[in-house]
DNA sequence: TGAGCAACCAATTTCAGATTGGTTGTTTTT
DNA sequence: AAAAACAACCAATCTGAAATTGGTTGCTCA
């Protein structure tokens, strides 16, 4: 009688689709565990788990080792948050992704800067060339690539400038030792800086886009010269 | 004698000053616990706190109830979470930001996609072609941009690429009428996807950045006809 | 062959206890 | 009387073991 007689695994879902359906399950609610549901609905754990497999498949509720079984979709993966992102990351990976926004950044700030905004970016040069020290060096620059984000007027874009900003921080280059205690007067930056701000000064957005490449990779150059050299 | 006599905190401020000179401590690591401090330095806890205290003002350090003494600056408050920047940004801002990055994006996936990747990609287009609504689609549209990021193995870029779509998402466009009940088989974005994953398979990274351009560009025309046209 | 079953696995949660910077009140020293 | 020393306590945080949960494997039985 297969019309009429259902095996286990049919009536587990059956039973699952009236229980989802009637309770008017809000959202994001856990059901039972699996191990319950067996109980409750007097089959199988096999039976249970295949009947939630096809629920899943139909994406009415999604499951997760640990946690639980969920009603809804699975939601995506919230990786946005400074401390999370710093976990997962890598010295490395920062430094790509630098050189893969940067660069685009500048170009739409050739676009978009104001004659103020030009200003402060000759400021910020002029104030990192006069630095006594490293730290006040690095402050001025962080200022120099910050004022070129916030001249795109993008609010958006200037953001996600300063989370990627925070998570350069927060990952940990290690040490990196100054063989002298401020930079040179020809440190490769300033003539960097210097042809960054230029180019979008006279609005030329590639050029600018390839300015600021280049100074990330001599950026680049630098940090794994001054590790791999141990200094 | 009291130029030569300190009492415990300047004794400990001196101290504890040499200590973190002379270590090259890295930024953002930990300093012992106070009442290790005061063993070591052989002061009591009260002078330790006193000489720290000067230490934060000076800006070397900061501290935290639970955590501990952590040497350089406070770590910056995060103001990149999705509904601070969604206050602060607009539509046409994120369209352009996308049109920035997403290139880029796919020009590192033409790189660095895996065989499955790729795979998941063209599942994606089948899917999406498939969708019986335009939900649907959103959705398998939604996911083949996401695994076009995911490709690229770059943690910290994806958790970019998410953030920029959290906020997409919730920057309203307000309510979109579809003239149809599904995307027509001869949807613009069929073929540009198609145009892109092919793109990204062949590791043609600039054919790649381009494809995703002008599928931006036309997502962008698309949704500014219905709102003009007023539907 | 397929379902039932038990044991196991790895990811996650949970919770108690320890740790840590901060605070308060009393005692000791100067 | 003022300041430092000291102890006890507080709340935030970390730590680690135990429990929980979905997923997997291998064996048994019908």
């Amino acid at each position: 009688m297969a019309l009429i007689e259902e095996n286990d695994a049919q009536s587990a879902l059956t039973q699952l689709r009236a229980y989802m359906a009637q309770q008017q399950l809000p959202v994001n609610s856990r059901l039972p565990t699996e191990r319950e549901l067996c109980q409750a609905l007097g089959v199988t754990r096999t039976a249970v788990r295949k009947a939630l497999a096809t629920l899943e498949a139909e994406g009415q509720l999604w499951r997760h080792v640990g946690k639980g079984t969920f009603v809804g979709t699975r939601p995506i993966e919230d990786l946005t948050d400074i401390a999370t992102i710093t976990g997962r990351t890598n010295p490395v990976e920062v430094m790509r992704t630098r050189e893969l926004i940067e660069p685009e950044i500048a170009r739409l700030a050739a676009l978009n800067a104001t004659g103020r905004d030009i200003e402060e970016m000759r400021l910020c040069m002029a104030k990192s060339r006069a630095a006594d020290t490293w730290r006040q060096y690095e402050s001025w620059d962080n200022r120099l690539h910050r004022v070129i984000a916030e001249s795109t007027q993008n609010k958006l874009l200037l953001a996600l400038f300063d989370t990627l900003n925070s998570v350069r921080r927060a990952v940990a280059w290690g040490r990196l030792r100054h063989n002298k205690p401020r930079p040179d007067p020809d440190h490769h930056s300033f003539a960097e800086h210097e042809a960054l701000v230029e180019a979008i000064a006279e609005r030329d957005m590639d050029r600018a886009a390839q300015a600021m490449r280049r100074h990330l990779e001599s950026v680049e150059r630098n940090l794994l010269r001054r590790r791999t050299a141990g200094r």
